[in-house]
DNA sequence: GCAATACTAATCGTATACGATTTCGTACTT
DNA sequence: AAGTACGAAATCGTATACGATTAGTATTGC
């Protein structure tokens, strides 16, 4: 059998743990495109195990909104029409916005260097553009800075956020490649906020600006999505 | 699909979808307490159902945070230590705040007028002071003012974290009962902001604090909760 | 008398089985 | 020929059954 290289390596006992981590990692590595249908048996039989932990998988996917469901009809891999971007982007950008606010003033010195690191690496990226590294290397930015969120529920909805994002993580920035230029300026804009311990609200309304940047660019790109 | 305020009439044929409704509103109006244990055969055979959909309904209320799940051990009623109410109303505060600055352009004046005719009541409610109904009223009342919310997404964690709220929906008010008489203030200034078309940020502002407000009186208050 | 261990009861986790519902193809009617 | 009705295949929904794990209790050894 083959692991994913990302995994944790959580090795949970439980089976529908497993089965939900293993169903989520190839919706957000890309195995499984939006539209697919996700058949309980056929899943369960590639597995290797029963219909219903595999059930129960996928109700949680559905909780977070990364597959859809139908009653008596199936599941399929949530799709990620123009609208729902939009919401989820919205609502990301609130919400990270939010975490990033809450967790500036845990941020120490050794994590805005690895910010900065990252974002160095963004920016010798823009040169020979690769969409996917940026946009991995974005995440990756982002989640040093509002991983010290104290407040576990705000810090859940972001994960959630990113998650759904995941499945066109891909082609995020491919859509609005100027975009990439000023989101690392941004970062080093964000990173120097963090350092002068500004305000809360500055830092959670440049994070959210920063968010609503990329999504506004990509509207006014308005080009229609896979 | 979803259900509107006036529920009750879901009957969705499927016994997960019954069985996750009857246990959710046994939850939320103080049935079943925090800590209560919730054993899946004998709300299986309590409900009439078998315990697979029983458990679907279990899981599904796990996502929201309404209870409280230990593999191999069994699901209880979400308690709610301080600490959980601290992050439950903070990250309603923001979320809140977002969904009514989404939600004002989009208010008419018939909303307004019915939000303002519900804070009457409130004002009338705090001579002879009924901890249950008047945070029922509030309810009732900021449910006016982001219901009209454009971003789904954003409109659910609103609901979520009210319904997380809801087991001690009987108490909130009953501990801070000074902050009643300043809450109805509130309502109408943000009505009037609502009115006078306000700015969003200002809008999200005054939410936030307004939500805020009642949480530090909370803890200022410090009292321990059952 | 106390503590550690073995045993039992309760409960959860998963597999298998069967009934219910939907979907799609085919044949028949107009 | 087109539309409708019927039927079969696929898939989901739920029930029942059994194995696995935990917690509590009694017993035994020191």
């Amino acid at each position: 059998m083959n692991e994913t290289a990302t995994a944790t390596v959580t090795a949970a006992g439980s089976k529908s743990q497993q089965a939900y981590e293993a169903v989520k990692a190839r919706i957000v590595e890309g195995t499984y495109t939006p539209g697919y249908r996700l058949v309980l048996a056929s899943l369960a039989k590639d597995l290797g195990f029963s219909v219903v932990p595999v059930r129960e998988a996928i109700r949680r996917l559905e909780a977070e909104g990364l597959v859809k469901f139908e009653r008596n009809v199936g599941a399929t891999v949530a799709g990620i029409d123009p609208t729902e971007y939009l919401y989820t982007m919205q609502t990301l950008s609130i919400v990270e916005g939010a975490a990033t606010a809450l967790s500036a003033p845990l941020v120490g010195e050794a994590d805005v260097a690895r910010a900065r690191a990252v974002n160095q690496k963004m920016r010798e990226c823009l040169d020979h553009f690769d969409p996917v590294r940026f946009t991995q290397l974005n995440q990756d930015f982002h989640s040093v800075l509002f991983e010290h969120c104290p407040n576990p529920h705000i810090l859940d909805l972001v994960h959630r956020g990113w998650n759904r994002l995941g499945s066109l993580r891909s082609s995020t920035f491919r859509f609005v490649p100027g975009r990439a230029h000023d989101s690392v300026d941004e970062h080093e804009a964000l990173l120097q906020l963090i350092e002068a311990g500004a305000d809360a609200a500055t830092i959670e309304k440049a994070a959210r600006l920063h968010r609503s940047a990329t999504l506004d660019a990509y509207l006014a790109q308005a080009q229609p999505l896979p």
